[in-house]
Order: structure tokens, then C-alpha cells, then sequence
DNA sequence: CGGGGGTTTGAGTCCGTTCAAAATACGTGG
DNA sequence: CCACGTATTTTGAACGGACTCAAACCCCCG
């Protein structure tokens, strides 16, 4: 139980409210008046994860809905045959299980902190409240879910049309806005918060084709891994990857 | 252009007019009072398909909302590369293209008549009428997506979980409800309304595929198909073949 | 009766999987 | 700080499901 070590975190961001939470303006939660505000500040639970606790499982009553303030967090689901995938990540400055909120009574699927996280937790009675105050949170919450929905509907396409490489590559740049950082030499450095195995689940696959899909990138020049630093010296070629057709 | 045949199709369902209808009480549509039916009723445009007909295209410009009364509708998203997929089915009682209006402004995927169907059309202008009219009706969609969103998740898992032959075992039970009748054998008889293709796009996988899984269903014993008819004597067979492992 | 799209069948290949073992990284306690 | 046990990752070899290519077949429609 490190949650009493969570105020020891604020100091260097002075994120210890809402009104000063700099995430708040680009999420769902920008249009709040200040009483709307008060009302979350004094409900919100700020919390620290360590990588791989579980926020909430498949199957719970759904608790509420979290903000991440920092690290990120992966959408899991399982079946009843003990399947399991990765359905997407979540990163700093999103909002989580809202869909469960909104569906109906129990979360289907789990989260999991695969990264060091600081997390809002917002309970279910707030929300209500938030949500019969202010309209606008609706609709901001219905306008998320219907990109929700179409970045889900891409995922789709992408495990069936894409081959793993191609997957690979394409994870490798969605990484970048967050975990990406130019080097002086004008090298990409990824640091991937994600292990192999979660990676495969990720992207439908196993660890030992992930290993072998890297191993193969490193060869033909693409980017070098050591251990979950990726160098990228030539971004060009990431892309190129993923124009170019299989078939000729 | 057979949109001037569309009258034809009334009479034997009596359902000329929104107030009549009889799919609204159980759609999103359930909450409109007398004025905002009339509101929509004024508005809406009833239209019959063709199979293979279309009713908006990927990249167009959201037109406004579709409720089906009669048929099946897909939903296929294709990306740059020229890769396709079947994303969802939508059956009566549905309605379509909400996604869009709410998640921006053009359609993220295609919509094709998979039967004959009859669908009406609410303009982009009604909704949004109807949405400033009755808050609920937003609440509808939101819950509406969330719901989607679910299914969609599940259909992730699903691609990369489970074999051919599962899959295509849980779309004939999905179909069951809407193309399925019993006869008086006792054998359960379905009428796909898809083409052998666009299974295969649905499953994400190949025509051939297809062909072959359903061979081998048949040498199973589990079902016989002819042409698009599929007649399954014992449901428990199928059922069961979701439940076992691959794996011993 | 002769196209033409859709479907089925066949043969061969490939990508990704499985199983198994070795190598590496990681955390813990001495 | 190092040694050890465990978990993760990597590598290897073999297998297999689904794919590709290609031809035959079928059915619908003109």
C-alpha cells in the first residue's frame, strides 16, 4: 500500500487541484464553471499506481470515471474461454471508464497501470451530479465516445489488413507523442512503457513474434531496441514502412 | 432510381408515419412526445434499398440519421491502402449514422444494403432540432454509443481470440434472431442476407475461407448449407462449438 | 445459350503460432 | 554490492491455419 505516499507526488507539478490542473482545458472536463469545479475538487481521490496495479476489473460495478494526470493505463478484456487482449491505452491527460459509466452497471474490461500513473478518481455519485449541473459535459462525453468508437472501428481494419510489422511500426509512432524525445544528434528515443507481452496483446499477437518483429526492424536498419529504448534514426523509414504495399 | 417505388412498400406494414411505427418504443427514439414526432415525422424521408445499394460513403459529408425499418445494413470502413472490413452488421429496429454526426463532420465508414431494405432518413438539421428539443434523446445516443463501443471492443477480441470456424459459428447465431425460422421438422432454418464476401470481410478473412469453413461444418454434421440457407438440426451443436477449447 | 460475377476446390506457400530451451533482466535477501 | 531465484525476453525448430494464385464450377440474367 504505497497510496499515503500519493501527496509527496504533487509538489513538483502543483496539480494539488482541479482549477489549476493544467490537463483540464484539453479534456472533457474544460467547459466547468467554478462552482462545477469546486464540486470536483472536493470529490476527486488523487491517487499514485505503480506499474501493473489494476485500476478496476471486468465485472466490477463500475466505480466512476479516472483522469490521468500522468503515466498510462491499458484497456483490457477477457472472455469466458480465458482469452485476453489489449484493447487500447489510455494516456496522460484521458479520461477512463466513462463508457462503463454511461453503458451500464458493471466494467467491461480492466484497467491496468502499465506505467508509473497519478490518477483522479471521480466516483460515480460526482459524475451524476457534474453531469445534471452541466449539460455541456454530456455532450462533451458523447462527442469522446463517438471518437471512441471510430478509433476502435479502426483497430479492427488494422489487425485484419495489417501485418504485424506494420502494426508494430504503427504503435512504435503513436508512442512518440508521449514517450518520444529528439536526441541532440537528431535521433528519436522512444522510452516504450509497455513489456513485450503487453505489446503482443496489444497487438494481437504473441511475445515471441513481437521479438522476432523487432529483431527483423533492427536488421533492416529501421530502429534499434535495447530493452524498451527504442533509437530511431531516421523516422522517414518508420513511415515508409507502413506505405508501403505488401503486394506488388 | 427506384426511390419513387417507395409508397408501394407501405401498405402491408401501415407504418406511413412516425406515430405508427412500431420499431420506435424499442429504439433511441422512444422518448419523443407527440411534437417532436411530428417534428420528425415531417422531416423524415422513407426510402427503399436495394441490396447492394448505398446509403453514404466513406468521407462524404454526415447527411443525418438513419433508422431501419425492414433489412440489414453493413458498415465497412476502407483505409488508404485499399484494405476493407465489414465493421458491424445493423438490422431493423437500428438506426445508423449517428456516429457521425456526433463524432464530426464526415462519415468514418460506408453503409450498404446487405437485403432489400426500407429505412428512413432524418436529415441533419431534424436531429439536431430534435436533440435542442429533448435532452433525453442525447442521453439515448450516449447510452447508444456506449453500447457500440462495447460490442466493438468485443469484436477486437474476438478476431484475434477465435478461430474461423468459431467465428463464423457466433455470426450464424447472431443472424438466428433476425433470419431464422423454425420449421415444422423442428429444424432451425436461417436465410443469410449476406453474400459468401462479405462474411468473409465481416470474419476478416477471404471468400475461400469461407468456403472452406463452412465445408467443413458440414462434414461435421454441425449444419448444411445451400446456396444462402443454412439448415441446423441441432442448436446444441452449435453452441457447443463456441465452448470448446482449442487447446486440451 | 453464352457471358460474368460469385463461389468452390485444389495446390502450394507464408506468416505467425506453438513448444521448448537458452539468455537476459529483475528484484530480493544475504 | 553481489548472489540467487524468478520472470521476462529471445532464439530455435517445427507445425499449422489461413492466405494466395489459379482453375473449375455454378447460378443468375440477359
Amino acid at each position: 500500500m504505497k497510496r499515503s505516499a500519493r501527496f509527496e507526488q504533487q509538489p513538483p507539478f502543483a496539480r494539488a487541484n482541479c482549477f489549476a490542473c493544467q490537463g483540464r482545458n484539453r479534456s472533457e472536463w474544460c467547459q466547468l464553471d467554478s462552482a462545477d469545479l469546486a464540486l470536483l475538487d472536493s470529490n476527486k481521490v488523487t491517487s499514485r499506481y505503480e506499474a501493473g496495479q489494476e485500476l478496476f476489473r471486468q465485472g466490477d460495478p463500475c466505480p466512476g470515471v479516472y483522469i490521468i494526470e500522468r503515466g498510462t493505463v491499458a484497456e483490457r478484456r477477457d472472455d469466458a474461454q480465458g482469452n485476453s487482449a489489449v484493447i487500447r491505452l489510455r494516456h496522460a491527460g484521458e479520461s477512463l471508464g466513462y463508457r462503463d459509466y454511461f453503458a451500464g452497471d458493471v466494467c467491461s474490461n480492466s484497467a491496468v497501470a502499465v506505467a508509473e500513473c497519478t490518477i483522479c478518481f471521480i466516483p460515480r455519485q460526482a459524475v451524476q451530479a457534474l453531469l445534471e449541473r452541466n449539460p455541456a459535459l454530456g455532450l462533451r462525453f458523447l462527442t469522446r465516445l463517438a471518437a471512441d468508437l471510430k478509433s476502435t472501428e479502426d483497430t479492427i481494419l488494422h489487425n485484419t489488413a495489417l501485418s504485424m510489422r506494420k502494426r508494430l511500426v504503427h504503435l512504435l509512432l503513436s508512442l512518440k507523442d508521449h514517450y518520444g524525445e529528439m536526441t541532440d544528434e537528431g535521433i528519436l528515443r522512444l522510452e516504450l512503457p509497455l513489456a513485450r507481452q503487453e505489446i503482443a496483446s496489444l497487438l494481437g499477437s504473441r511475445p515471441e513474434t513481437v521479438a522476432r518483429t523487432i529483431h527483423a526492424l533492427e536488421e533492416d536498419g529501421i530502429a534499434v531496441f535495447a530493452g524498451r529504448a527504442v533509437l530511431i534514426s531516421d523516422l522517414d523509414k518508420l513511415l515508409d514502412e507502413l506505405e508501403a504495399d505488401t503486394e506488388p
